[in-house]
Order: C-alpha cells, then sequence, then structure tokens
DNA sequence: TGTACATCAGTGAACGCGCGTTCACTGATGTAC
DNA sequence: TGTACATCAGTGAACGCGCGTTCACTGATGTAC
C-alpha cells in the first residue's frame, strides 16, 4: 500500500512534468490529455485518476513550474554574494540555448498572455513572481524595488522579443539588452 | 461590378478585424472560424472565399495588426519632437485602459508567445519589431540603439507581466517599471 | 426604359477528425488466514 | 510458507461535441440587348 501510493506519487510527477514540456513548447490549447498522457508512458484514460480535468492540470503545472523557478532563484541568491547571484540569475535566464529550448524555459515568457487570460491561475503565479522580485531586489545594491521591476520586465520582455525575432542577430541584440536590464555589465 | 470588389474587400476587412479582436482577448487555438465570422456578421461558410485557411488568417492579421501599430508609431514621431514622441507612445502602451482592453492591446503582449510557435509567421512580424524600434531610437537622445531595444523589451515584459498579475497595485508597478524602461520620468 | 441572363458573395448542411471526459475492465500488488 | 481474496492504478473503447474545411445552393447586383 505504500509503495503503491509513492508508485502513483510518482506517476504524477511524470504527467506534470511531461505537460510542463509539451504546453511550454507547442501553447497550452494545442496539447490535448492524449498528448501529454503518452509523452508520460500512460494511455489517456488514467489521467482523471491524477487530475480533475485538463484545467486543473494547467493551473496546477504552471503555479509549481513558476514555484521552482523562484525557489532556484532563492537557493542562488542563499549561496551567492548580492553581485554574483544577480549575474547567474541573469545570464541563466537569458542564455540562448535556454531560449531556444522553450520547452524547459520560464512559464511568464513561454505561456504568460495565455496565462494571464485563465484568471483563477493568476493568483498563484502572483505569488511566484513577488518572489522573483524579492530575489532581484536582494541583489540590488540601491533603487532596490524600482530595480527589481525593471529587470523582470526587461528580461521578460527580451526573451518573448528574441523567440519572435527571425534573425538570429536581433534575437542576440535583445538578450544583450535583457542582460543591461537586469544590470549586467 | 466595381461596387461589388470593394464591397468584397470591405467584408474581408471587417473578418480581419473581428480576427484580430477575438484572438488578442482569448488566444489564437481557443477561436474558432465560425466565431470570427459570426462576430463579422457572417456565416462561416463564406471564410474561404476570403482566406485560404485559418492559418492564412492568423500569418495575415497578426502581420496587418502589428504593422499598424509600428505606422502610428512612425506617424507619432513625424508629428512630434523626439521627447514629445516618445512620451506619447510609452504613456499609450502601459496605458492602464489599453492594457485592459487586451482585445485591442499590441500583439506582441497578447500573442507574443503564441506567434513566436509559428515559424512562418515571424520574418513578417520582425519587419514590424525594426521599424518599433527604429522610431524608439529616432526619440532617444543617445545611446540610440541600446536605448530603443531596452525601451521595447521593458515595455512588453511590463505589460505582460502587468496582466498576469494578480494584484493592480503590482500590475501598476510593473507599468511604472515599463515607462520607466521607455526613458519616461 | 425594360427584360433576360450571367456573375459571384455569402449561406448553411455536411464531412471527417480529434478533443475532453466517462466507464466497465484487467491484472499486478498488498493483506488475511 | 502458501493460498484466496481485496484493492486500485492504469487500460482502451465509447460518448457527445466543436473544430477546420467543402460544396451545392441562392439571391442580389451588374451587363447586354
Amino acid at each position: 500500500m505504500r509503495m503503491t501510493a509513492e508508485r502513483k506519487a510518482g506517476t504524477r510527477d511524470r504527467i506534470l512534468q511531461a505537460a510542463g514540456e509539451l504546453f511550454r513548447s507547442r501553447g497550452i490549447d494545442a496539447v490535448g490529455v492524449d498528448a501529454v498522457m503518452h509523452e508520460a508512458g500512460l494511455s489517456h484514460g488514467g489521467f482523471y485518476g491524477h487530475f480533475a480535468s485538463k484545467e486543473a492540470l494547467v493551473a496546477e503545472v504552471s503555479a509549481a513550474s513558476l514555484a521552482r523557478a523562484a525557489a532556484r532563484w532563492e537557493r542562488i541568491s542563499q549561496e551567492n554574494a548580492g553581485d554574483a547571484a544577480l549575474q547567474r540569475i541573469v545570464e541563466s535566464y537569458l542564455d540562448p540555448a535556454h531560449v531556444a529550448a522553450s520547452d524547459r524555459g520560464c512559464v511568464l515568457t513561454t505561456l504568460g498572455p495565455e496565462m494571464a487570460r485563465r484568471h483563477g491561475s493568476r493568483a498563484a503565479l502572483t505569488v511566484s513572481i513577488r518572489r522573483m522580485l524579492a530575489v532581484l531586489a536582494r541583489c540590488l545594491p540601491r533603487r532596490r524595488r524600482q530595480g527589481a521591476l525593471m529587470a523582470l520586465s526587461g528580461m521578460v520582455g527580451a526573451v518573448v522579443l528574441a523567440r519572435l525575432s527571425d534573425d538570429p542577430a536581433l534575437a542576440a541584440e535583445f538578450l544583450a539588452a535583457g542582460r543591461r536590464a537586469g544590470g549586467l555589465r
């Protein structure tokens, strides 16, 4: 009984993981429950033993994914001095490889407008956004709050625009602008 | 014959207008051809007399909508001095009323990630992005290119994050950060 | 000017398909004796 | 230790529905005489 419960929790995590990757790379409405379950190595019927609906999955996977990003930023800022922490966070957010791999990209840049329309999911995302702002403010020397707001806005916009840009040179310019907004260079 | 051709062109424009509003407010995949045609006051069957496919409509309406925004910025920058033009552009982009009315919002902030996945449509959007950057650069006193890239990134990110924020106070903070990124205050 | 015909923008029924969801089932694993 | 039973995570067929697209049609308008 104990082991089956753990096994089920593991399956649930695999579904969340698969959904996180597929939603971010293809968009929420373009990915069906059967595609998520197939990616998790299961048949589609079992989905409703883990989640009440596709919408419940969307809410949970987006909240969990952004919360994990916020936790990662917090860990980096605890283990590094302000300067070094900021550099790590900003560089990794704007790393061209991360920008290209949208299936592992930040929810804010991969699903931002889509999640903004799902009003029920915004509260959970806002909690993580506040945590990310707090980390950035802690890393900055002064004008902390304003700097954090500008850094996050600049980074999110830069990634969205870099992904939209047809020309790699223009995309690189946006990523460089994002780094500057994040206080680097 | 002449008048019917004009009438048909007018109908086509109504379809584009309806699609632009619906796609931006609800998302592309959440809006069907029949919803677009109904909004334009027509029955769904007539759609294929105007467009080859839904995907062709998506490409055209997104490109046209962003091109119109770029043209508006160019008009403002021609009719005003650099300072005043920048203020008008940035203020209107970050006006809370405009941010709330996503059906008339900028394609970059309402459909950015969704359009980034449609590789065939990116080239046309990139043309408009370059025009918008050129306008911003013309308005700035110095560090023009860098300033323009940071301004556009900061404004786009600020609007995305403001729409995501559950709390109006936090949303207002993001919009203020976007104004600062745009060189105001 | 009036009538007969041609054009074609728009209609609405129909199509095949994939979606989200339900449900009777199966078979591996855990428990009781 | 071995056997019989209970549990329940996961299966896969089936559902109603709305999607994108097609097509035979209609009826208003423009042209020819």
